[in-house]
DNA sequence: TTCGTGTAAGATATCACAAATAACATATCA
DNA sequence: TGATATGTTATTTGTGATATCTTACACGAA
């Protein structure tokens, strides 16, 4: 962690649940059909999902290092746990084993960019046109009322704004019905998060024309219209990526 | 591991680290450009590539129960390099956290199937497009002579054709030149794999259409025919699947 | 059936080790 | 004499092994 850009961790524990919720489950909910899932907690989990949370909202940088034993004081754990989320992480492309058994947040580099870009276009329209088939107007609706929720909250801070965006995409992705596909996606997500930390959460000019394309997008799904659908994902992923176009010309290491 | 198929692990470390190391990097040699990379290997690695094997060659049936403690037995190390690769293929989406804390391999499911199966035509036909785009006369020559060392190869256990078939995949994928996409396909056939274990080593009348796909893909590849190319692909990837409909019964987990 | 107990297995913490890096000191050459 | 190169030591940090803890499940007695 050489550049970080917070002293603390944000806490978006509780948003995070709750999107982590709209993983559409393969296997049948292990407890009781009716009750929540109920499920046991462990410490790896935990600190899993805060570094995940950590990623998503950019407060790692590009190139940045990380240190076992410094994350297992801040989570108050062994390194054990730590390790394992850790390792977690790498398998998702979000950490990367650098030399000298370092680990690294994945420099910025722009055929990394280039990669990541076509990548989640390709894949989230795949789950998008799913979703479109698939979505009740009662799905639609929710879509709606994130999108809603999301306006009238008052003091929006870019973090606000970064976790309904996220929310809207993946709540759209889960109605899509493809736990693998979905796992990719989160772990697209988890690549982009850092050069989130690039632009330092000074994204509120493109937030506009971004819930403008979520609703085009909510639109499109009341047509069945599963092109428009895309094409309005399609601008909207781009929008992310053309913010950080200024940044790529690969800077050092 | 209820029901095993075999006594030890296929041996097929080798064919494994050649064929890993078609995955496009995107960072550069670390090392020295002529001399070998080097990289040190660690006990978590050595096991992760074992299993990954075992997995893709169907060593592990659907609904299989692991044991960390028996695997780190086989394996001569103590759990812990053992829990990390067990913990990757989690993540890889090979294994699934079962209820009472075990490690499952992912029951046969009509669901997962078709998931699967709609996830692999999908991102392989895309990365099948970005090959044909940037495939070299040089690259279509090197994956012909997969196909035909595949089929000279005299003693021809279903393993063998498992692995060429695998290799003449990966290759093409490679060429791709996405590390991202990449990943996602090796965490489909790992999720594959465990099915490949239902059907036995029986796979044989098969591999003839499989060799024609292949071929096409090389000939579409050559003419530049991105869409005649995935076409070919997704015949292939339909056959593979359509083998295990006969078992698609929902098998009592 | 119900409750307790034993056992098995994963989860966590801790210890020991090795590799890598940095810091410092010494040597060599211009 | 000053600058660069080389060798040595100390510290950091990931890796692997082991001990301990917790939980889940099975079995048996009341």
């Amino acid at each position: 962690m050489s550049q970080e850009s917070a002293a603390e961790f944000p806490e978006t524990s509780f948003e995070k649940a709750e999107i982590g919720s709209a993983r559409p489950d393969m296997e049948p909910a292990s407890g009781m059909p009716g009750l929540g899932p109920a499920r046991q907690v462990n410490l790896r989990e935990l600190v899993y999902d805060q570094l995940k949370d950590a990623f998503m909202v950019g407060y790692f940088a590009p190139g940045d290092y990380l240190n076992l034993r410094e994350l297992a004081d801040r989570f108050e754990t062994s390194i054990t746990p730590v390790r394992e989320a850790v390792r977690r992480l790498v398998a998702e492309g979000a950490l990367i084993d650098a030399p000298g058994r370092a680990l690294r947040v994945p420099p910025l580099r722009r055929a990394h960019l280039i990669d990541l870009r076509q990548a989640r276009i390709g894949i989230e329209s795949m789950i998008t046109e799913m979703a479109v088939a698939r979505a009740t107007p009662h799905d639609l609706d929710a879509l709606g009322s994130i999108l809603d929720g999301a306006v009238s909250k008052n003091p929006k801070t870019p973090i606000d704004e970064l976790t309904s965006n996220r929310k809207f995409h993946f709540s759209l992705y889960g109605i899509g019905g493809s736990p693998t596909l979905f796992r990719f996606v989160e772990s697209l997500w988890l690549q982009y998060g850092p050069f989130l930390n690039l632009i330092h959460y000074t994204i509120d000019p493109d937030i506009r024309g971004s819930h403008k394309d979520h609703r085009r997008i909510i639109a499109a799904a009341r047509d069945g219209d599963a092109l428009a659908a895309k094409q309005a994902l399609v601008a909207d992923i781009s929008r992310s990526f053309d913010i950080l176009d200024a940044y790529t010309q690969d800077s050092a290491d």
